[in-house]
DNA sequence: TCATTAAGCGTTG
DNA sequence: CAACGCTTAATGA
């Protein structure tokens, strides 16, 4: 596997590409700057196994990444995709603990990789970046209590609606509009379905009214709808 | 046997 | 040129 390229960021770009910088003082911004470098990462390419020591906090510059892992019956299980601007990884940092999943980038995708150092450090220093961990962290368990549900319902449109509703989640994700470019292909690595079973769900989507789908991307109107999207029979 | 999927390919935007 | 839809052959429940 390739290794991509390496580069350190301006206090512009970090600006630009995380949103809990704003949040930050002028030397805790500074800080975070130079603990952060991006990496970039091929179509398919892992960014760690579960098991491994991956001692980053990492941000999504750009690209898609699904984070999954291995069913009892070894089939993958896709837990969550993160799109453009969510940032993840936070709790094996603060656990100093192995992965428990796997990362892996659906298309070209840039990452902001924060060493631990300076995950610590502003933990310990900024009253900002700790507002922002608890926000993200309560948005992540309503998340995994959504999920929990989705395990019993097997049902493909609501498995696709629950995926695209991760993706939509404007506390987690701000980068995410209303749209997002994401072909079917890519919806259904995140569900865990064939892209014809993703597009067959789509249309059943579409046709509940719930979003609209278009060349290469997905449009809601409100994300709410995808949430409470449950099985037509 | 029937259903589902990955792969290949032609079409389309 | 990449996303999509369709066909087909393999897989497996």
């Amino acid at each position: 596997m390739l290794e991509g390229l390496r580069d350190v960021i301006s206090l512009d770009h970090l600006r630009r590409i995380a949103a809990w910088s704003h949040e930050l003082s002028e030397p805790e911004a500074e800080r975070a700057r130079r603990g952060i470098i991006e990496k970039t990462y091929a179509k398919g390419a892992f960014i760690c196994h579960q098991g491994d020591r991956f001692e980053c906090w990492a941000g999504v510059v750009s690209g898609l990444i699904k984070v999954a892992t291995m069913s009892d019956s070894g089939k993958q299980v896709t837990l969550a995709g993160v799109p453009e601007s969510g940032w993840f990884g936070e709790g094996s940092v603060l656990k100093h603990e192995p992965r428990r999943y796997d990362l892996v980038a659906l298309r070209e995708s840039r990452l902001a990789l924060m060493d631990a150092a300076t995950f610590f450090w502003l933990y310990e220093h900024s009253v900002g970046f700790n507002r922002f961990l608890v926000c993200q962290l309560n948005e992540r368990v309503g998340h995994f209590i959504g999920q929990v549900e989705n395990d019993r319902m097997l049902d493909a449109p609501a498995r696709v609606a629950r995926a695209l509703a991760t993706i939509f989640n404007p506390a987690l994700y701000p980068g995410v509009g209303q749209s997002i470019a994401i072909t079917q292909e890519e919806i259904g690595l995140l569900s865990g379905l064939s892209r014809q079973v993703t597009n067959q769900a789509l249309k059943m989507l579409e046709a509940a009214g719930v979003l609209t789908v278009g060349r290469g991307g997905v449009t809601v109107r409100d994300r709410t709808d995808l949430l409470a999207y449950r099985t037509r029979d």
